[in-house]
DNA sequence: ATCAAACCATGAAGGAAATGCATAATGCTG
DNA sequence: CAGCATTATGCATTTCCTTCATGGTTTGAT
């Protein structure tokens, strides 16, 4: 079997042009090589090198394979470098999972000094999952799962890691503008925008209309924020949002946002799975969110 | 050691699914595998694939390695069958030097059903030696030497492989075209061309005029056998060249052939070293060189 | 020529590492 | 929860590698 160790051994006797210095560089006896290549000669009935008076000399066979060793132990050597790299957590690819819209936004400001601090790891978005998003960390689909609802779980951790605020978002003349607050008796009559999913996973609902009994007098499904303000703007309902997702927008568009209730408070969380708590740049990702995200 | 066999594990554990079904494909243990792999990713702490139930997933890192192993694997076993075809004189490189201006034009008969036999033979051909071409073979600067003179030595045998005359050369309205035959005291007033090496090389010399003690009037060197001819035809002197070579051009120039004293035949030899003889391009070549050249 | 030095080949012996066996542990599946 | 399939692990064994010791070959100097 044409092994590492031997393209190892050929690379070294044709570099130093003896087998004794061969070996000697290798941390090996004379003999063992010696033995090595007479053994790989006996097996594939071909001769490696010729002595030459003091000197070796390749054979056909033997430069064939010394040109072979030249292209492959050192892609082996670095694939070992590679591998210490992934083993200290300073290389391998991050998959970054978001289940909620605006998160896609936030993430925008993370993502570019991450990539600075971490040049040797590969990251990668995806938004489109075969179930929900916890399923897809704990399937190891993505390694990080952006969040606003985290779950208590045995294998899977989430750190908040931005707080931040649901707001209703108004038209500037609306009435209820006059309020400082708003009631979910409020929205009775309203027509409510929100990204298209069940109701049983907005907030809006679970946290303030569906335990006061309420709903509003219509539901719509949105894909892009952008058209759920302009819709707002233009009269024709009510939508609820991240505080600081509509700050970006507030100036350019006729929109007012007022509290829900007490105030609907949310957090960003990062969600990953326990064993891979060891690796550095995830840790790392998890630092830069924390840190370097400042509020628009 | 990230070691050829860790690759092949990879990929066979790859392709089958599961470790039990790679190690029957490998004729190896379950056990084996188990261990190889452990102490690799023990080695290098890092962890090639996760039991995912019933299968197996490999980790970054084991995708990793796995895009390598099946990139390099494959080299290594094309490698195997390359060296085979080595050892069974399938492929290889046939370097032959040539020592005689003629031994040229013969050769040239020859390659074109030699390259179609062996495919993978890489053949080349050199005309200028460090030193003369008996010691370019020994010294592996050639594997074949095309020479009329061959020689008695230990490490190197020779075998005519095409039998010729060598003639001398006359205009057609010269005196000597009278004789049946040349004598060396005929060439005591006549220009000799031969190909510009010293007398003691030349057969006409040391095979016919120097036992003799004769010499002729003029001895010119002319490097190209056309140019000979040309010079012949026009009566300028008379040459000494294979019967063969001259009856090519016979035709087209007002020339004459006659023997030597009485025939001065030679012959075109193979020679090789003793060590190259079981390598069957070798051999094939001489075959080829034996059956396929036809006198023109 | 002779001799010393450098170098490689080889056989025997010891030891480390890979492999196999038996068994425990794990995780699906019905 | 039982049963099946598969992997992990401890221990015994064998295989393979390495070293040691030695002999042979080439080179270069005396």
């Amino acid at each position: 079997m044409l092994d590492r160790q031997h393209l190892t051994i050929l690379r070294s006797v044709a570099r130093y042009g003896s087998v004794t210095a061969a070996a000697g560089a290798m941390n090996l006896s004379q003999s063992a090589i010696s033995h090595a290549i007479a053994k790989l000669e006996d097996r594939h009935r071909v001769k490696l090198w010729r002595r030459k008076g003091r000197r070796l000399e390749m054979t056909q066979a033997g430069q064939y394979l010394l040109e072979l060793a030249e292209r492959i132990v050192p892609e082996l050597e670095h694939a070992e470098t590679v591998l210490a790299d992934m083993a200290k957590g300073r290389r391998g690819s991050l998959r970054i999972g978001m289940e909620c819209h605006p998160c896609e936004q936030w993430l925008m400001h993370v993502v570019g000094p991450f990539l600075q601090a971490w040049p040797a790891v590969d990251l990668q978005m995806k938004t489109a999952f075969r179930f929900d998003g916890i399923a897809a960390l704990q399937a190891h689909e993505i390694d990080m799962l952006v969040t606003p609802d985290p779950m208590a779980l045995p294998d899977v951790t989430f750190t908040p890691v931005f707080d931040y605020e649901l707001v209703i978002v108004l038209p500037a003349d609306h009435p209820l503008v006059g309020r400082d607050r708003i009631q979910p008796d409020d929205l009775r009559d309203q027509t409510l925008y929100t990204v298209p999913v069940t109701p049983n996973r907005l907030d809006i609902f679970t946290r303030f209309l569906t335990p006061a009994g309420r709903r509003p007098a219509a539901h719509v499904g949105i894909e892009s924020v952008d058209l759920m303000l302009q819709l707002v703007a233009a009269g024709r309902g009510v939508t609820v949002l991240p505080d600081w997702l509509v700050a970006l927008q507030a100036d350019r568009l006729p929109i007012v946002t007022r509290p829900i209730g007490g105030g609907l408070q949310k957090a960003i969380n990062l969600g990953t799975r326990i064993e891979d708590h060891d690796i550095d740049y995830v840790a790392g990702f998890r630092l830069i969110a924390g840190q370097e995200f400042k509020r628009p």
